[in-house]
RNA sequence: GCUGAUGUGGCUCAGAGGUAGAGCACUUCCUUGGUAAGGAAGGGGUCACGGGUUCAAUUCCCGUCAUCAGCUCCA
């Protein structure tokens, strides 16, 4: 297909590059609010760019819309592909441009004519009865787009401030191929499936409850999870030379105003009054940390001084923002905050981003990094901003990782790297991040006696790999689709009697796998194995024994695989020992 | 927090202005069954909460809370 650029340039582009995706879509988005207003005159456009997946449209609708209206829109739409209209650009001065809104009453398009520089002519693009400003580029007739489904309205702020008006947003998606609707359709599916909100509960992982919206409960399979990360992260801080330390969850005000938190973060903060004080729950670890640092003289011999800890922090984070372990108001951030000299700051950084890198291969996942730089409420230096920005900079190009930059959106004690993984679908979730900062020794004047005799400042990485606990459970269970690898699943096996008069035999079965650190079920209930299995299978258990008269007569087990093929599950008779050292062991 | 939708037994959902139903799960019994659901019986819900309209409300109206989809936010 061709696209044609706002130069009236036209070059061939297909629809899988970057490109050929944004132009497609947002000419869809213009297709969009033809229709519209085809069949609603009075409505008032906005702004219709491509997003990741498809395009949206802001309207302001002078009559009620709703998700009802979409079919009709998208039939309009599918009208119009099928007039096979071709785009033509052309320019206007800002005064024809302002002219033509202002004929339209297009109030919110004359806005944005406001905002355009000075001078330059305006480019519009026209598809049969409509035009609008704008860059482009676009494809070259609307009839490549075959398939089109409008997927949901919701409200949205103009300009995305929430003090404007709400205006109304419908999103689509559209292909060049109707097979590939199909399969967009499929994911979204397959993704729906996925939701650690639905497996969390049927796998009886984690619970919320009316009484705290955002306060995770973790059950007995979710804690035995949520445990086996903990250990995996101890082991491996332990390797990197991290000591792990804990500090309390509720610390007295004057703590918080020192550190800045106080004034920036006060409305996200949970209160409470004991006696005479007042109490903040901590938001973060740490001005903990810090008074950690601070509760004996240092020397420089000790740094870099990493201190780790799994910090329960409170958040209040506003009720329509929650969603269930991504977003919650209570959580496990695996902290570590590390105190040293200016020297060892670039090689620090490095070693933390090795151990994410270590981490996130573990479960699979690949990574893109981002750097972001000061923010508008920030403190501090603009030198000690730059030095920091330049440090971690500097680190990744040192070890060669490519990096984005997000201007503006650093901590607001200083710069950041955010490390964002992807999952199995493609999906990318931030997680890890590294943030340097001289603000907070600086505020609490932290220091170490340095080989010279003088008082030095050190200066402080606060990092997370995970994230929040909490949040990556949920990751992994949507990553995994509940089926979690061996060393990671809750139950490991599930011995399955053929009847109960092999009880017996199934317990002493998983006497011997419980010795051998695996954690194992029997299901005793008085049911047919094809029952078990089934049920098995639905708990997604990696490994599945079952037990019968010739099991118990050969003194062996028969093991059934959830990953393999269905005509590859079974995997036949054998002994335990033979389990131990081989099949199970494989991941 | 904002906009919209939803809220019926543990789960998925039906239902109606006259105080509720199905399937699965659960309990008991029969069955002792070999690779994705054997059969029968039984228990379980002040229909989210608080007001209002009505002879009567779980069903209509208002408010609150929670959840869902977006938006905004995410140290």
């Amino acid at each position: 297909m061709k696209v044609i650029q706002k130069n009236g340039a036209i070059h061939e582009v297909s629809f899988e590059q970057k490109e050929g995706k944004e132009a497609f879509w947002h000419t869809s988005a213009h297709v969009l609010a033809q229709a519209v207003k085809r069949l609603y005159p009075g409505v008032k456009c906005a702004i219709g760019p491509a997003i990741e997946n498809g395009f949206y449209y802001d309207f302001e609708f002078n009559v009620p819309f709703s998700e009802e209206q979409l079919q009709e829109v998208e039939q309009e739409m599918k009208r119009i592909v099928k007039e096979s209209l071709s785009l033509q650009v052309y320019e206007m001065s800002r005064e024809e441009a302002r002219a033509y809104m202002q004929e339209r009453d297009e109030s919110y398009k004359l806005e944005l004519i406001e905002n355009l520089p000075e001078g330059e002519s305006i480019s519009f693009y026209k598809q049969g009865d409509y035009a609008e400003f704008c860059a482009g580029p676009h494809i070259s007739n609307t009839c490549h787009i075959k398939a089109i489904k409008l997927m949901s309205v919701a409200g949205a702020y103009w300009r995305g401030d929430e003090k404007n008006k709400m205006l109304t947003r419908i999103y689509g998606i559209s292909f060049p191929k109707a097979s590939q609707l199909e399969e967009y359709l499929k994911m979204l599916e397959e993704a729906k499936l996925r939701d650690h909100r639905k497996l969390g509960r049927e796998l009886g992982l984690f619970a919320l409850f009316e009484q705290g919206p955002g306060f995770p409960f973790f059950l007995p399979k979710g804690m035995i999870l949520k445990n086996l990360l903990i250990d995996y992260w101890r082991k491996i801080h332990q390797r990197k030379g991290y000591m792990e330390i804990a500090t309390p969850v509720m610390l007295e005000q004057s703590l918080w105003e020192t550190s800045g938190h106080w004034e920036h973060y006060r409305e996200n903060m949970y209160l409470s009054q004991i006696d005479d004080m007042d109490f903040v729950l901590k938001p973060m670890s740490c001005p903990g940390g810090i008074l950690v640092y601070q509760s004996q003289p240092r020397s420089y011999k000790e740094l870099p001084l990493r201190l780790g800890e799994l910090g329960l922090v409170h958040r209040n984070e506003k009720s329509g923002t929650l969603h269930g372990l991504m977003r919650v108001r209570a959580f496990t951030q695996d902290d570590a905050h590390i105190f040293m000299t200016e020297e060892q700051v670039m090689q620090e950084i490095q070693n933390v981003a090795r151990l994410i890198d270590e981490v996130y291969a573990q479960f699979g996942f690949e990574y893109h990094v981002e750097l972001s730089t000061r923010p508008e409420n920030s403190i501090g230096s603009d030198e000690d901003w730059e030095l920091a920005t330049e440090a971690l900079r500097g680190a990744m190009e040192a070890m060669g990782l490519p990096y984005v930059v997000n201007e503006g959106d650093g901590a607001f004690y200083g710069p950041k790297l955010d490390f964002h993984l992807k999952d199995s679908i493609g999906r990318t979730w931030q997680c890890g991040t590294i943030q340097l900062d001289f603000q907070l020794p600086l505020r609490f004047g932290i220091e170490y006696m340095g080989a010279d005799g003088e008082k030095h400042r050190p200066i402080m990485i606060h990092r997370v790999v995970f994230g929040s606990i909490e949040r990556f459970i949920g990751i992994l269970i949507e990553h995994y689709a509940g089926k979690f690898p061996f060393w990671l699943a809750p139950v490991q096996v599930k011995v399955l009697p053929v009847s109960d008069k092999y009880l017996d035999y199934a317990k002493e079965v998983a006497a011997q796998l419980e010795a051998e650190q695996i954690r194992v079920e029997v299901d005793m209930r008085d049911e047919k194995l094809g029952y078990k299995i089934r049920e098995a299978r639905m708990d997604k258990v990696p490994y599945m024994m079952i037990v019968g008269e010739k099991e118990q007569a050969n003194g062996t087990v028969s093991v059934r695989c959830r990953d393999a093929a269905q005509e590859q599950q079974d995997m036949g008779e054998m002994s335990l020992e033979e389990f131990v050292k081989g099949a199970c062991r494989a991941d």
